[in-house]
DNA sequence: CCGTATCCTTAGGGATACTG
DNA sequence: CAGTATCCCTAAGGATACGG
């Protein structure tokens, strides 16, 4: 009862869409919609403060270059993981954030990271 | 209370290792650690199974040549995420497992697995 | 059966300069 | 401020063939 779609007897496996995309298997789907050397980084940064510029988390996201980071906030909105807010005023403001599909990514971050935390080097006590 | 590494009013911060490689921030440790087309699933199919060998590894993650699988499987190795034991006997038998450090993702894949199930596409009733 | 050894191609990403 | 536009370059990954 907890599977969504066909399972008839010829049990065709299910699909699963990201953006434009599609996967037959879901860790290929989270694999792909995470790829890109910064796209955790901005992701969590987006998870600590709702809404944030695009300056704002160029100072952030340490060492992006601008091009990096406008390429993955394009493919993360066109994922809808990330919304883009145009403020039309001069000078420019823009914002993003995490849409609801992204928020949702939040918690599978937070364990991304505490397993990271857990392989913390022990100090030798010299 | 948690934070468990150098706190003094400097306050430089920790640092974590995987393998030979150090870290700053532990989602890049992570990210690093599962940066590669195929490690992902084949973390997937050892948490599935406890044991398996190359030629086995090979069928199951599909579609991975024999270079990827022993590049990432070298590479976990020596992350110490996954266990190679030889037995010498001819023809040459070799198994993969996960180490305790590699088994302590499973939860974390678990959940990206779990983030990307929520993806299904919806099937138009024609 | 379990890998190595090459060769090759492409895409990811860095650096820099410029624009509405 | 918030991006584009180029150029360049390396490393990741595929294909194929061979070896203990």
């Amino acid at each position: 009862m907890i599977k969504t779609k066909k399972e008839k007897n010829n049990e065709r496996s299910a699909v699963y869409n990201l953006g434009s995309r599609t996967f037959d298997c879901p860790i290929e789907l989270t694999s792909t919609a995470i790829n890109g050397k910064w796209k955790l980084l901005i992701i969590y940064r987006l998870s600590l403060q709702h809404k944030l510029r695009f300056s704002q988390l160029k100072k952030e996201v340490k060492g992006v270059s601008e091009k990096m980071l406008i390429q993955h906030l394009k493919e993360m909105e066109k994922d809808g993981l990330v919304d883009r807010i145009v403020y039309p005023v001069v000078p420019p403001k823009v914002e993003y954030g995490l849409t609801e599909a992204g928020r949702s990514f939040i918690p599978v971050l937070d364990m991304m990271r505490n397993w990271g935390l857990s392989f913390i080097a022990v100090e030798a006590t010299t």
